[in-house]
DNA sequence: AAGACGAAAGTGGTTGA
DNA sequence: TCAACAACTTTCGTCTT
């Protein structure tokens, strides 16, 4: 068993690469059923076929119950994950319950509604979702909210004229944001290949069109992954977390870039936990200079007088 | 030699006329 | 559309360890 999986993934003949880039650094994303390219982000397999069972059970009753049914209905794919025909039943269907039988037409109906139009359009634009969403690392909730609002968005014509890979992409931007998981401007530039202008305005569109409405992100969703990426340990992001929180009911935040607050307060709270990392690496991993963290170091210290507690750290 | 500090000039985006 | 503006970046010299 354990033999079989390393076999597959090392060494074996026939290795998989990626399309995209060549690459055969892939990674198997088992839960997901899905294989990735780690050079990338490709996604090269998808929907494989996951036998276990859908759910825990913790009876034995539930175990009978849960046999496999295939996926959810989803978003993500642009024919709700339901991409067999689905026939008129062969007179069998009296044997199920009124509930079966009422899902069933329902997922008919929504199968026919939804392969005749709009189709194409949403096939690509969600392939290139799925690519972003590997990427970034982002949760399934994000992609499922993303995708729900782009046929939105699609149904309401506002894609019209626009790429669709922008409005795509300003969406993730949002909805990662609004699932207090936020990715930095910078970060989406990068995994799509669009200019920070051009997703800006598709943003605003998408969000003004939509009436999404728009928080700034705030400081405190970037220090998990941040603190997570510089291996730093619960204590400091704890630290991190209360600094940040008292700063804003000092209001010393308004105004100021959160990722700009998340770096300093990674800062001060990693010396403060004696797990010290230089101005260079803080400003690299959450994509901010060093003199930004300087700035929102000094305005910290000093207006939360840190400054003695700092100091005793030095001896 | 590496890190921290800060001044000064430059950049891109927002706002308001 | 334009100019003013704040936040942030780039660059670079100095100080500290």
């Amino acid at each position: 068993m354990a033999e079989q999986e390393t076999e597959a993934g090392e060494a074996s003949e026939d290795q998989l690469q990626c399309p995209g880039c060549s690459s055969t650094d892939l990674s198997n994303h088992d839960s997901g059923g899905e294989v990735l390219c780690n050079c990338c982000g490709l996604v090269i397999d998808e929907n494989m076929v996951d036998d276990s069972p859908e759910w825990r059970a913790f009876t034995q009753e539930g175990k009978e119950k849960k046999a496999r049914a295939g996926e959810p209905l989803t978003y993500k794919k642009h024919d709700m994950g339901v991409s067999t025909e689905i026939g008129k039943g062969s007179g069998e269907l009296y044997k199920v319950s009124g509930r079966k039988r009422a899902q069933y037409y329902r997922m008919r109906k929504w199968h026919n509604r939804l392969t005749k139009s709009k189709d194409r359009n949403l096939g690509f634009a969600l392939s290139e979702l799925n690519r972003l969403v590997s990427q970034l690392n982002l949760a399934e909730s994000v992609h499922e909210e993303v995708a729900r609002l782009y046929e939105k968005a699609v149904d309401e014509g506002l894609v019209r004229g626009r790429s669709m890979e922008s409005i795509i992409t300003a969406l993730v931007y949002t909805v990662a944001r609004k699932q207090n998981t936020p990715r930095t401007l910078d970060e989406i530039a990068d995994a799509s290949g669009l200019e920070k202008r051009k997703i800006g305005r598709a943003y605003r569109y998408a969000a003004r069109e939509l009436d999404l409405d728009i928080m700034p992100a705030r400081p405190k969703d970037y220090l998990p992954r941040f603190a997570g990426e510089m291996r730093l340990s619960g204590e400091v992001q704890a630290r991190a977390r209360k600094i940040i929180k008292r700063a804003r009911d000092d209001d010393l935040l308004s105004g100021k870039g959160p990722t700009g607050v998340a770096a300093a307060a990674l800062y001060i709270a990693a010396v403060l936990e004696e797990e010290k990392r230089t101005q260079r690496e803080v400003a690299d991993t959450v994509g901010v200079t060093e003199v930004t963290i300087r700035n929102r170091y000094k305005e910290l210290v000093e207006e939360l007088g840190l400054a003695q507690t700092l100091e005793e750290k030095d001896r």
